[in-house]
DNA sequence: GCTAAGGTCTGTAGCCAATACAGACTCAAG
DNA sequence: CTTGAGTCTGTATTGGCTACAGACCTTAGC
């Protein structure tokens, strides 16, 4: 058996982009951030990442998708000072964020409602005068 | 009457800060990146405000309260480059920033949804072991 | 073997929308 | 006249990237 033969398939930062659609520049960036691993290097200094790379960076970007900041992302991680070790951490972690995210939802549908009152009151002449300005002017 | 009388009741930043609830420091930055103009100034170099700012200002945070950006608050102003001159073209604006709202709230619905059908998995055990952690790792 | 085109390496700068701070100046009360 | 508070300026920091320059490395074709 060839010890070697998985070198020749070995996953340069090109191909963990490509695999999970993360920006090339973004993974050298939670590299430095201490988000993702340094990866070992080939001999002319070229990193050489594997499947558990490809893994925890899909595990990173899928919480950044669902509003983790990077620092909640280090402790669902287990990393850092704010490590989270029990399962209870987790839950609770995650539902303060779901909190979050709801009140995100409430303030957003407030714009929406405000907006399209706004939009509908407007004219939409080609008069320098609009009620949208008025209204944001508080009039 | 007295020319000057108005002199004595000069509107100095930290004023203008607490008529709008604006940070101090904000107000600076909004005369550097153009959105509110450079105010006159006192004989020793003190900005001096009056009532034209203090609507302004409010006009700018009320945008920034509805999701504007402040490239957008300038063109909404009539300022810059892209300065929106008729009422048509301000509607236009704001039903774009309509729908991305929208597309927001939809976004932080679906969110909303993956997190709590996800923290409901979990048993919240003190062990390490979460179906949270596995969820986020695609498992 | 040589060359040209592409990939990778590093550090660094830029983006938005603020916020914070240091060090110099000024103002108002006692 | 001192003391504390307010203001002035420029600059640094935050978060989450993205972009670029200039040096290296790799690979394909000749």
């Amino acid at each position: 058996m060839d010890v070697n033969h998985k070198k020749v398939s070995i996953i340069r930062r090109s191909d963990l982009a490509r695999l999970t659609g993360c920006n090339l520049e973004t993974i050298r960036y939670y590299e430095n951030i201490g988000v993702m691993p340094e990866p070992p290097r080939t001999s002319t200094n070229y990193r050489a990442y594997d499947d558990s790379h490809v893994a925890r960076l899909r595990f990173v970007m899928r919480s950044r998708d669902l509003g983790f900041t990077l620092e909640e992302i280090r402790d669902l991680l287990g990393l850092g000072d704010g490590a989270l070790r029990t399962c209870a951490e987790v839950k609770e972690k995650t539902e303060a964020h779901l909190a979050e995210v709801r009140e995100k939802i409430a303030d957003l549908r407030r714009v929406e409602t405000v907006l399209s009152a706004t939009a509908a009151r407007c004219s939409g002449g080609e008069a320098p005068d609009c009620a949208i300005i008025d209204s944001l002017r508080g009039l």
